[in-house]
Parts: structure tokens; C-alpha cells; sequence
DNA sequence: TTAAGATACGACCAGTTTGGTCGGATATTC
DNA sequence: GAATATCCGACCAAACTGGTCGTATCTTAA
């Protein structure tokens, strides 16, 4: 399992989407949605919470639309699942609330945090512009740049 | 989120408790589960589940229970997922099916299926021996890494 | 041989989460 | 003022999850 929500991964799609395109305009929900079959409405809600969050930035109106808030490798693969699934927990307890049934008793709490921070920290390192730089279906392959998220990449 | 389930939890816990357990017998669920808190019928039903996939050997009768069927340092964390919540899958197309909506377009599936693959390396190189070596339940406070460090990718 | 202690297995249920939809309000440009 | 946008909250059906129950079967010991 350890699978992310579908919304998760439309705020991928269009965080990607956004990173790649060319031409440095806004892109409306409506133009992401239709280029990956993602219902509107849907596609809206998720937009948003990225700009709740930081992430994007948007202005309505007739050319408005979604832009990076910050340039792609400032942004982390991390940082969005965070803005559209809240924080990065893999337990009950891992945020510090004792709501857990088992919570004076479990003996693996200490071992799953440690796991879960490394985990934290691979989805910390990669950048949008990782994800980005991607050569994809029909997308022309970007020019790799070397940066320290990437050359990390490399190495495995 | 990549929250893991409650079942995997008690697996987990389980895991430990009879690899750290100091007298050689088989544990009952009954006993486990009364030791952790969990419901009896719900911590036998992970352990055949952990049974079927080969991480445990149970015997049944009087005196029977449950023993790990390897050293605790040949099984890790990552077989204990599998055996409870299925393969380990950030996406619905990360099997190979594609039975996603947005298969044809997407653009961020090879990107997601290598930070798939680094945490699965992370969940594979875990032992049960490390999580049974953990001080236990010493019950600190928690301290969530959260969105500021987070955030951005660091130094870029 | 029988009672007790144990696993095995499948059906079931209620609560939550998730993906998705809808309606309407507000802002911006032409 | 019309068209194109974002914004916001409510809503719904389907899937998933944690948990329960009943029953069958195996094994040991008295």
C-alpha cells in the first residue's frame, strides 16, 4: 500500500504541467484538466489547495489562471503531498497526538518514526524540477541540469 | 499521509514481540494481543495473514501459537507490508495495469515509480531485527518535522 | 474419549475516506 | 455587461477500513 490519494497525484500532474510549459503564462484549471482527462471541478479544488498552501500562485479573470509560486527546484515533492493530504503521517500517532488505542503500550512507535523520516526526507530532496526534467510520452526531453537533487538522483 | 494501516501496525508490533520475545515458545494471538491492547479476533487475523505469506509458522492445539520462520534480521519491513495490505503501490499504474483514467496521459508516472522504488529499497533494508533492537515504550514527546523545513527543498 | 485451547476462514457491518459533482459567489478583462 | 476565471461549501455514492461473529478444524492433556 503507502499509496497517494488520486487528488495527490493530480497536484503532481499539474505542478509538473506548470513547471514544464514553455511559455510563461498562467494555465487555467480548465486547460490542465482537459491535457490529462482530469475532471474540472476536481482539478479546481486540488489547484487551490496548492495555493492555499504557497504553492502556486493564482489571478482570476479572463486570462488568469495558475503559476509557481517559486521556480521548480525550490518546490518539493513533499511539500505537495503536504498541501493537498496534510502532513506526512504514517501512523495514528505520528503527530504527536496520543489518539491511538495502543498508544502507552505500542512498542514500535520510536522504530516507525525513524523509518518514516527517512521516507520524509527522500520525498523532501526531490524537486518538482526533478519530477519535471522527466522525459515523458510525448513531451520533448527537457535539458538536464545539474543541481544537488539531481546528481542524487543519478547516483542511485 | 502514505499513512499504513492499522493491521500493519499490529503486524508489526507482532513481529517484534516475537522477535524480542526471550523464551523460545510459539505466542498465542490471544497473548499478544491482550499484551498490546488489540482485539483478539483482529491480531488473529493479521497473524494467518503473516502465516500464508511465509514470515510466520503457527501451530494449532493446546500449546500451539505463533514463531517467526526466519532470524528476525531475514525479514523485513517491507515483507510485512506486502504480506498485509498487497504490493507496495504509490499508484493505481505502478503495478503495471492500467487501469488508471489518466494512464495515456500522465506525465508523472516514471517520475513517482523511482521515488517508489527509494522508499521500497528504504522499507526493504529494514529488518525486524532493527525495529526489535529499539528501546521500548519510553513513550517521548513527538516532534513532526513540519512545513517550514519541509517546504522547500533545502540549499537549492 | 472428551474438554480445552488454539488456529483457520469467511461473512458481515458500521464508520470513515475518497473521488467526483453541483450551485453559486466573486474577481478580472475585454 | 458578457465572458472567463478562481473560490467556496455542500453534497453523494462507492470503496476501504477496523472490527465483530460464527463456525470448523486441529492438537494436546487429563
Amino acid at each position: 500500500m503507502l499509496r497517494l490519494s488520486k487528488k495527490t497525484d493530480y497536484a503532481l500532474m499539474a505542478m509538473k504541467h506548470l513547471a514544464s510549459d514553455p511559455r510563461r503564462r498562467a494555465a487555467s484549471a480548465r486547460e490542465i484538466a482537459e491535457t490529462y482527462d482530469i475532471p474540472v471541478e476536481l482539478m479546481a479544488k486540488v489547484l487551490t489547495r496548492l495555493v492555499r498552501s504557497g504553492l502556486l500562485t493564482s489571478h482570476q479573470g479572463v486570462h488568469g489562471g495558475y503559476e509557481l509560486a517559486q521556480p521548480p527546484a525550490a518546490t518539493s515533492v513533499a511539500a505537495v503531498l503536504e498541501a493537498i493530504d496534510g502532513p506526512l503521517t504514517m501512523t495514528a500517532c505520528t503527530h504527536g497526538d496520543h489518539e491511538c488505542d495502543q498508544f502507552s503500550k505500542c512498542n514500535v512507535r520510536d522504530p516507525l518514526r525513524r523509518i518514516r523520516d527517512r521516507i520524509a526526507a527522500i520525498l523532501a530532496e526531490c524537486s518538482i524540477l526533478e519530477i519535471a526534467a522527466d522525459p515523458e510520452p510525448s513531451a520533448p526531453p527537457v535539458r538536464v541540469m545539474s543541481s544537488p537533487a539531481m546528481r542524487r538522483v543519478s547516483a542511485l
